[in-house]
DNA sequence: CGGGTGTCTTCC
DNA sequence: GGAAGACACCCG
């Protein structure tokens, strides 16, 4: 009996948040079943006795959403890692964050799960792991990308600054690479003190003492399919580039180069516990730079600034905002290239008419 | 793109 | 009276 226990919480544990047919699972039960009744018989007793009412949960299974995929960390009230994987066609849409709220995710249990008002006043943002804006062609996957399972506490420049010009520059990858594959997450990472003793040491904030990291990391898995037609047929394979990143938890400005914060996987893997892509056939640890492949370059404060106002024209309600934006620009210093212009006198004409309108209605 | 605020209405 | 959604507004 205590072993059909087990069975269930185990089998449980896997279907949450996952999507799987009635149909299927019933035959994971079953299949479990049978080999969890071959299993005891092998067990040592020492062992059942320990087992007799089971072993810690951790909550650390993988959790599937939409569009993006990902392990919690129950303690910290953060996920560990959350996965994505990027395309061209993947990347076109028009979901809108502005109708998307933080909530907490129904999934997580309430005593694990992180609030709103933990963040709120708090100091710190709330930082997407798996970022809206790679969500855009659906609204449900973007929806889900507001589920505080997919938020770190990050420090507010970090996150509208060079964290964004990264996420930025992983959508811009996908232009270029047939596929792109990235998991970020959060880190707590140890300090040398002055006795040469390590210590790690992180914040907790809200009610839930949600953990800050001191740092976010980001490995992203570029890939080019090898287009040509032999007799294999539909053997895929494909040119394989990656890049492993650790930022810190704090503002980045624009004279820092993204190689800056670039490790080895070995490190990564070292700092996060984590084993990255274990699937990549030959061993990932030999595949090519990312850096050398591509250029790692990510927008710099021209390029940064022109893009945002291209979103602050686009988004303009009256005229004196579409103005307002166009001025700021200036006073930075900036020359408008023809992409901002023509945006900009689209806008000016479709507000022009409106207020005709208004005035005069049709 | 990434994050915030306040105010209004609606509805239970 | 509070919760929830729509909307306008603000910042980098």
């Amino acid at each position: 009996m205590a072993a059909n226990v087990k069975l269930f919480r185990f089998v449980g544990g896997f279907v949450l948040g996952a999507a799987v047919s009635t149909g299927s699972c019933v035959a994971v039960i079953k299949l479990y079943k049978e080999d969890a009744e071959d299993q005891r018989e092998k067990v040592p007793q020492a062992q059942q006795d320990i087992g007799r009412y089971g072993f810690p949960l951790t909550g650390a299974e993988i959790r599937y959403y939409a569009n993006h995929t990902l392990s919690y960390d129950q303690a910290r009230k953060t996920p560990r890692w959350v996965a994505e994987h990027l395309s061209h066609e993947k990347l076109l849409g028009k979901a809108d964050r502005k109708h998307c709220k933080f909530k907490p995710d129904p999934s997580i249990p309430e005593s694990f799960s992180a609030h709103n008002t933990d963040y709120l006043g708090s100091g710190w943002s709330r930082g997407h792991m798996a970022p809206a804006g790679d969500n855009k062609s659906s609204e449900q996957a973007m929806a889900e990308t507001f589920y505080l399972s997919n938020i770190v506490p990050q420090n507010y420049e970090n996150n509208a600054g060079f964290w964004n010009r990264l996420e930025m520059y992983c959508r811009d990858l996908a232009k270029r690479f047939d596929d792109v594959w990235v998991i970020s997450g959060p880190l707590s990472l140890p300090e040398e003190g002055e006795d040469g003793k390590k210590t790690v040491c992180y914040q907790l904030i809200g009610k839930d003492d949600v953990a800050v990291p001191t740092h976010l990391f980001k490995i992203i898995l570029a890939g080019k399919n090898k287009s040509f037609s032999g007799t294999l047929g539909n053997n895929q394979s494909e040119d394989l580039a990656v890049g492993a990143f650790v930022v810190p938890n704090q503002p980045i400005g624009f004279e820092r180069p993204l190689t800056d914060f670039q490790v080895s996987l070995s490190e990564l893997e070292k700092m996060s516990g984590l084993i990255f892509f274990p699937k990549v056939e030959q061993t990932i640890h030999s595949l090519p730079n990312l850096c050398e492949k591509d250029s790692c370059h990510l927008m710099d404060f021209k390029e940064f600034t022109l893009y945002l106002t291209g979103r602050k024209v686009g988004s303009a309600r009256t005229r004196t905002k579409l103005e307002k934006s166009m001025a700021e620009l200036k006073e930075k210093g900036i020359v408008p290239d023809d992409y901002l212009l023509r945006l900009y006198h689209e806008k000016k004409k479709e507000l022009e008419n409106k207020e005709q309108n208004l005035a005069h209605p049709p």
